[in-house]
RNA sequence: GGCGCGUUCGUCUAGAGGCUUAGGACGCCGCCCUCUCAAGGCGGAGAUCACCGGUUCGAAUCCGGUACGCGCUACCA
């Protein structure tokens, strides 16, 4: 059933930005074509003028680049098969409608939208299936003629025969039938000329040779009128593959309403796109072992589409936060120097100078304390500034009558050093705790709050060398003096 | 309403008739490590496998029904 080089597609419609939805679907389509050795496509499907968005194509495609998942052919890219812009392909749309009205297969419809909301009133009245009537599918040739002669506006309608079984396979569903007279008569070619999803779809999925259909589950219900149209036209079918939805916390459909739903939110919020990639792939696949942590290129090995779920996966977000930790970890050092200095760019320490081998120790000492590159400077201000304030629950479990004295003595112990690296703070700091009598977490901790204003964080030793001597001594001098119990 | 799809710990999931006292991960809690916070290690709580019935020596796994959820039911995709 699986051709050698299948060729795939993603087919957004351009809204304004790349959902999370469409993330995954984009994904599959991408991890099933390299795994197979298939070509991934990106095509643009804006049939619908009135949900034009300026703009909305290249963030889509920047959305898409960010996040590292290439397509061969494409609106920006060209192909064989172009153009992939379905506004583009307008008259290819209108020939194939032509000739399916040619076979009796489609019919102009010249009914208005009045008439049209008038007959779905009455057959919801009745509570009938609202369909539409086949009103126009009598009138005559000359009638036609004349109408469109006169250009009366129409549209052009599938022809669907009552009383049929549709049934077709689903790699994900296995075998799904509906029946024919569920289905509305559906509207192929719009009064503007446009197509519908329905018929540009199929048209260009055959035209541009596509064999695997990978696309979200409220397609499921239209795909028979898609199976439909592949057998009026006499084509091929590609294999379905119809994914599970995925959800809001309340278990309906993810939506804006309930957090964010666009990739360029988790980008603007700091999540690395491997840590975004690796999350949804895992939200309706994994490999059937307990692997969780993926690179791309693993993923891409491993993906079936017959490992994908049938059921809507809840957008977790505690577990994208802990992917996002896992993969920043195994960062390497200079990547994420690279990426603190943006991110100081654009914080309130921006202009100030840090040199890379500063940043560097940095990193070394918070790498495992942090999930979000932001952090590195959320959860430790102390490495670009002194503090300006110590922790009022810090203060008071740890700072004690003769504290302030306890680390002047230690400054000064330390301005004797020379060139001290973290060691020689560490004796110093010992050997002045045995001077003074005290246990040694009696000076550490003081120490700490008075260098860094929190209670947490790297060993205190690795903190006192990456600000260095000068600084240590006067942050101790100075919390000597502001510290009150 | 009709049609379709789905239903295993709070969440993501493993499970393809006996290997299951249903496994892992996130989150939560505890212990260890430790100058603190993390990370890491160990452990714990957490699922009558939606429900009912059937098939079978045996069912989370197969079949039927019910309930619930979601999707579709447009000249939107």
């Amino acid at each position: 059933m699986i051709s050698e080089h299948p060729r795939v597609r993603f087919a957004p419609s351009p809204t304004g930005y790349l959902h999370v939805g469409g993330l995954r679907t984009a994904l599959y389509n991408y991890l099933f074509a390299k795994n197979n050795n298939g070509k991934f496509i990106l095509r643009i499907e804006d049939t619908d003028r009135n949900r034009y968005v300026e703009g909305a194509v290249e963030n889509l495609i920047a959305a898409l680049k960010w996040v590292g998942l290439e397509y061969e052919e494409g609106p920006d890219k060209g192909g064989n098969y172009g153009p992939y812009m379905q506004s583009e392909r307008l008259d290819i749309y209108k020939k194939y409608a032509q000739e399916l009205v040619a076979q009796k297969k489609a019919y102009y419809c010249f009914c208005t939208p009045e008439r049209l909301s008038q007959v779905r009133d009455e057959q919801q009245k009745q509570g009938l299936q609202p369909k539409y009537d086949k009103h126009c599918l009598s009138l005559s040739a000359e009638e036609i003629e004349e109408k469109l002669k006169n250009n009366v506006p129409y549209v052009i309608r599938m022809n669907i025969e009552p009383d049929m079984k549709i049934a077709f396979e689903d790699v994900i569903r296995g075998s799904v039938e509906f029946d024919s007279n569920i289905i509305d008569d559906q509207v192929l070619i719009k009064s503007d000329g446009y197509p519908t999803y329905h018929l540009a779809n199929v048209v260009d999925d055959h035209l541009m040779k596509i064999t695997h259909v990978i696309r979200g589950e409220e397609w499921l219900s239209s795909t028979p009128k898609h199976v439909l149209l592949y057998d009026f036209f006499g084509w091929e079918k590609p294999v379905f593959a119809h994914l599970p939805l995925l959800l809001n916390p309340d278990r309906s459909k993810l939506s804006k309403r309930q957090g964010d739903v666009a990739v360029e939110d988790y980008r603007a919020k700091g999540y690395l796109k491997d840590a975004l990639v690796n999350f949804v792939a895992l939200l309706g696949w994994n490999a059937g072992d307990d692997k969780e942590y993926y690179e791309l290129e693993e993923m891409v090995e491993k993906f079936s589409l017959e490992r994908v779920n049938k059921s809507g996966a809840v957008f977790n977000i505690e577990k994208l936060n802990w992917l996002n930790a896992e993969h920043l970890r195994k960062k390497p050092d200079e990547e994420l120097l690279s990426m603190l200095k943006d991110e100081l760019e654009v914080s309130k320490y921006k202009g100030k100078i840090f040199s890379d081998k500063y940043l560097l120790l940095v990193i070394e000492a918070m790498k495992e304390r942090v999930s979000f590159v932001k952090e590195y400077i959320e959860k430790s201000p102390y490495f670009f500034e002194a503090p300006e304030e110590y922790d009022q629950d810090v203060i008071k479990k740890r700072w004690k009558e003769g504290s302030a004295e306890n680390i002047l003595k230690l400054a000064e112990k330390f301005s004797a050093l020379q060139d001290p690296v973290k060691e020689d703070y560490e004796t110093a700091l010992r050997q002045t705790a045995e001077e003074l009598g005290i246990g040694t977490g009696k000076l550490i901790h003081p120490v700490r709050l008075a260098v860094s204003g929190v209670g947490g964080g790297p060993g205190l030793f690795d903190i006192l060398y990456i600000i260095g001597k000068d600084e240590t001594i006067s942050r101790l001098k100075r919390a000597a003096e502001k510290i009150k119990i």
